[in-house]
DNA sequence: CCCGTTACGGTTGAT
DNA sequence: AGATCAACCGTAACG
């Protein structure tokens, strides 16, 4: 309840239990492309080293940069579908084994080996919901229950592609259309920065170290959405999870993060929550909780407040490049 | 010094 | 409405 920010060994603010802002996660992201080592990054945003290296670990391997689901149960694997199938198999043969009832969930499609019942849960289903034929589950019947197409495959698809994660939308970023979760994994036409929109200008140009990253992720899946997909429509992102963050944020009604992230130059627009964001204190002000003053602008490059950007990750270049001089950057952040 | 890993105390959300 | 439970979180500390 108490969302109060607490403050870790670097100064960095953070709400235990509650993931790190995107945009943060996404300038760790960035700033690893540039090159910058995860030290560095740890110090300059002042996040711990074990959550840099959490999510730069997260972000190679399956191209996220969002948390994974938080909460929630997984999803059942006995859908009323699935029992209703075994009901089938089983008046078909009343002799059939439960292992031959799993490979044949298999085989007609009706389950992909994600979400395939063990054997133990099939004879349960027997024992307990068609022993007597006659009631069937009806606990999520009225979701689902009516198709005997099976639909579940499409879900766990998803999962290969992103292990765990789900997708808020995420605060600050582009709130993807749902859909986005199906297509494409990864696209490389964006890159980082641009998919978020963030300050394309700064590396646009010059930058060919950006491996265009994948970070659609935005697109990811969640755990909840799965079986009992309540809204078909959107189901991927946007509807279920307002999101960790979406709380801290607290965007109003969903849009406006998106300035945070991006460029942010204005945003007055909504106000502060009501109750104060412990990451707000980030950025005073809303826009900066991004890149804002927080980090960078102290120190030398003076360039763009705002954009801040730029500079910022050239210098960080340049000076990985000298180890010593490293430091100061950090301490003039300070 | 760097960084992967993990115990810990915490939150969330479906059941 | 409240309790469980299992998933995830970031920090801190260890190695």
């Amino acid at each position: 309840m108490d969302d109060s920010g607490l403050v870790n060994q670097l100064g960095g603010v953070f709400v235990n239990g509650r993931p790190l802002p995107n945009a943060i996660r996404l300038r760790i992201v960035e700033l690893a492309q540039l090159g910058i080592r995860p030290c560095d990054i740890s110090r300059q945003l002042r996040v711990s080293h074990g959550c840099v290296s959490k999510i730069l670990a997260r972000y190679n391997e399956t191209g996220s940069i969002l948390p994974g689901a938080i909460g929630g149960s997984k999803p059942r694997v006995t859908t009323p579908t699935v029992v209703k199938h075994i009901r089938t198999y089983k008046q078909r043969d009343p002799g059939i084994f439960a292992w031959e009832i799993r490979d044949r969930l298999l085989a007609d499609g009706v389950c992909d080996k994600f979400n395939l019942p063990s054997v133990s849960s099939i004879s349960r289903i027997l024992r307990n919901k068609i022993g007597n034929l006659s009631q069937q589950s009806q606990y999520e019947s009225g979701k689902q229950a009516p198709h005997p197409p099976p639909q579940p495959t499409l879900p766990y698809n998803h999962l290969y592609s992103y292990p765990t994660s789900k997708v808020p939308t995420p605060p600050g970023m582009p709130t993807l259309p749902g859909h986005m979760a199906m297509h494409r994994i990864w696209p490389s036409s964006h890159s980082v920065t641009d998919i978020l929109g963030i300050r394309s200008i700064t590396e646009q140009q010059s930058n060919p170290s950006f491996p265009s990253a994948k970070l659609e992720e935005w697109s990811a899946i969640n755990r909840t959405n799965f079986p009992p997909a309540s809204s078909p429509l959107v189901n991927g992102v946007d509807k279920p999870h307002l999101e960790p963050e979406a709380k801290y944020t607290q965007t109003p009604n969903g849009l406006p993060t998106v300035n945070s992230y991006v460029t942010a130059p204005s945003i007055p627009p909504y106000h502060p929550p009501t109750q104060v964001s412990p990451y707000m204190g980030y950025s005073a002000t809303t826009s900066a909780y991004v890149t804002g003053p927080t980090w960078q602008p102290a120190s030398g490059s003076a360039l763009s407040p705002h954009s801040c950007d730029i500079a910022t990750p050239l210098a960080f270049k340049s000076m990985s490049a000298n180890r010593d001089a490293i430091h100061p950057v950090a301490a003039s952040v300070l």
